[in-house]
DNA sequence: ACAAAACATAACCAAATAGTTATGCGTTGT
DNA sequence: ACAACGCATAACTATTTGGTTATGTTTTGT
């Protein structure tokens, strides 16, 4: 899988940008960020597990404990690719629909 | 499906990213779509529908033809959500680890 | 009138996802 | 020494995904 869709991918799910969110506050182990979710600690792991594949975190270990952290430089690719939609999403497709003279409306 | 989320799954996968940033030229057909692709017009058109879902396009039917354009006002929710991290990204990791423990002091 | 074009949908299939329970391994507290 | 903690991984399951071929409908060109 390519590098870049490894990042799609990953935040596609929304315990992954969850999880990610937490970690925007500072370094937690996994028992810790298992507060926040309702399915098992196993689970919870495979989520980190391709948060890391796609090098959107790291971890240390600290003791017995695995300390996951935010690498946020993954998220800039998607940044930059989605900025280039940021002079579509500011005009109105009604008006743009007048233009192309569109009277078909709705999607289907 | 939530509908945040019905963006992220669509814009996860790099033919339909490709689709829509060949949308960004301008409207096309369907069958015009397919010549950037080498799977079949089926898969084509579940990808499209994909897209549709999500919203992040239209389509106008024009004599025999289904014209597609984009609908980028979703993206936005995107390009806000990963906006939060554009602090995190620039600085490196060891760096940023430095920082915040000059500022947190051990109070945690 | 009719063949072909444009496209969506259905039915099917293999692979990937997202969860589960079971288990093993290193670390810590008593 | 050993029980409990913190965590990853394995093995399994149901669902979703991304592709296929087959087919039906509407529109166009001859």
């Amino acid at each position: 899988m390519a590098a870049t869709t490894l990042v799609y991918t990953a935040i596609a799910d929304p315990s992954r940008r969850r999880i990610l969110d937490l970690l925007r506050e500072g370094e937690r182990a996994v028992v810790e960020l298992g507060k926040f979710f309702d399915f098992s600690q196993p689970a919870l792991s495979k989520h980190l597990r391709i948060l890391r594949e796609a090098k959107l975190v790291r971890t240390r270990k600290l003791g017995r404990e695995n300390r996951y952290r935010l690498d946020a430089k993954g998220l800039r690719t998607v940044y930059d690719w989605v900025g280039h939609y940021e002079q579509f999403w500011n005009q109105s497709l009604d008006r743009l629909g007048d233009v192309l003279d569109d009277i078909d409306g709705g999607s289907r």
